[in-house]
DNA sequence: TTAAGTCAACGAAAGTCTTCGTACTTAATC
DNA sequence: GATTAAGTACGAAGACTTTCGTTGACTTAA
């Protein structure tokens, strides 16, 4: 019955290797976070028990260097995080969080491109689903 | 020079109060917050001082009942937020965001065509600029 | 002038998050 | 067997956030 708590920001940057690798060891983690960041081995490997103890990775402990996988889906985290966001400051708007996304980080005109036929493909599917409802 | 740290959740709540109500005493932004939460009285009003301390807010100290108002802008605010968002989860990519955002949180179809109109400004535009730049 | 209400100030407690040092265990190497 | 290396476990410290009780000052009404 436990609430979805979002996970902190160290668990996320943690998460975010697990989800990219795969299956990992501390080390493996460790070594993947020490490109961007200072942390220290035990610290890597303090975060990701707490994190099996909550239940957002598992680990298998037949090797000595125990592996660590996400028990959480990537998607999932993110509509999450995406969503508290929204419903803290954008009182339930997704529009208006797409309206600052893009101001703080302009896309590229591709992408602006790719956005726009997206939304006419959801708008589309969504006339079509009204017809249907008749 | 003092980084633009991201305010915390509940500086945010009482930000967004200063923003819709303009100058506000402790008084009135724990009425409007009460409604939502059962914080107390000198929760908000410490939570206020550390504002003002951060440079968050500053404060009327003339008359009795202090008015503080807020020194951010909201928009930067909201730009800060999404963007450290977007570049913790994201991978700098705002258009993944939206994505997700529009998966957490089904905008109606009249906002999605607003969006959809609002990228076809901001695609003209650049190819407008790309006119000139020629 | 006293009593009751309103407010700011302050300190402290509790909870989280992050970090790392230290100790213990197991495996490999000499 | 002794020593080094690689790992996990554990505890604790430090920073930050949020919460609230208590105190003292000032105001208003009785």
């Amino acid at each position: 019955m436990s609430g979805p708590k979002r996970p902190t920001d160290a668990e996320t940057e943690i998460l975010r290797v697990l989800w990219e690798r795969g299956p990992s060891t501390v080390r493996e983690v460790h070594g993947a976070l020490e490109a961007q960041r200072g942390t220290g081995y035990t610290t890597v490997l303090k975060l990701m028990q707490i994190m099996a103890q909550k239940g957002l990775a598992a680990r298998d402990e037949r090797k000595r260097s125990h592996v660590y996988r996400p028990l959480v889906d990537r998607e999932g985290v993110e509509e999450g995080l995406v969503g508290d966001l929204i419903d803290r400051v954008f009182d339930g708007s997704a529009s208006e969080l797409v309206v600052r996304a893009l101001s703080s980080k302009p896309a590229s005109t591709e992408e602006l491109s790719a956005l726009q036929a997206m939304l006419g493909d959801l708008i589309a599917a969504r006339e079509e689903g009204e017809e249907e409802g008749r």
